[in-house]
DNA sequence: CTTCCGATATACT
DNA sequence: GTATATCGGAAGG
């Protein structure tokens, strides 16, 4: 978790076919293997999570909401699987190509928030497990602009329904490309229909 | 800025 | 069956 305020001012840089794109990263998260219930590994390896039990500097994607992919880097050693989740940054290379990719969204908006960071970047299943420590890689991390003293500043998580109030969040104080808090949001319930009304009133029963 | 809402793969009960 | 480390659009201030 040390690590995690390194990380910001970073530079991600993802090279296609397409083009390359870069992103200084302005937030990010982190997320306690085991011993943290916001963590994907909290109960275990599984197919999905693999990848957080390696090696540090490796990249780990999920997907998740049925659209949504979001991008980590292992951060401890192999069998501690502990991760932190990119969630924001600035694009710095390849603007052109980042627009393409986020239909026209405002620059600051390329990559704010951690499933538009991936799409800016271009990211997908492909890149899950690949080693972004090796700059021969086409996804890899390096170093960027250093962010000032102090800049740093940390908070809990977002949207997260476990460990609340861990403030496991770190960011660059007052950066525009920094995404709002929000806090983590229960799924109502369809509301079931009244049992005592729905079916009779409407000439529906039987 | 805020709130509400639906889309929907994967992991889990 | 239910929950989620999310987002974009619509509507309200």
């Amino acid at each position: 978790m040390t690590v995690a305020p390194r990380l910001l001012g970073a530079v991600i840089e993802h090279q296609t076919e397409d083009g390359i794109v870069g992103v200084r990263l302005t937030e990010v998260e982190a997320y306690h293997g085991e011993l943290d219930p916001a963590s994907h590994a909290f109960r275990g390896r599984t197919k999905r999570n693999a990848v957080m039990f390696g090696e540090p500097g490796f990249v780990y994607v999920y997907f998740t909401y049925g659209m949504h992919y979001c991008m980590n880097l292992v951060c401890e050693r192999a069998g501690i699987a502990s991760a932190l989740l990119l969630r924001a940054g600035e694009v710095v290379e390849g603007a052109e190509l980042a627009d393409e990719r986020r239909r026209g969204a405002p620059h600051r908006e390329l990559a704010r928030g951690p499933a538009r960071l991936a799409v800016t970047l271009g990211i997908g299943r492909d890149d899950n497990g690949r080693d972004a420590c090796d700059p021969a890689s086409p996804l890899r991390v390096r170093a960027g602009s250093p962010v000032a003293p102090g800049a740093v500043k940390s908070g809990p998580r977002v949207g997260v329904a476990a460990a609340v109030d861990v403030p496991w969040r770190f960011w660059i104080d007052g950066d525009p490309t920094v995404s709002p808090y929000r806090k983590h949001v229960p799924k109502r319930r369809p509301a079931n229909p009244a049992p005592d009304r729905a079916a009779g009133a409407q000439g529906f029963s039987s």
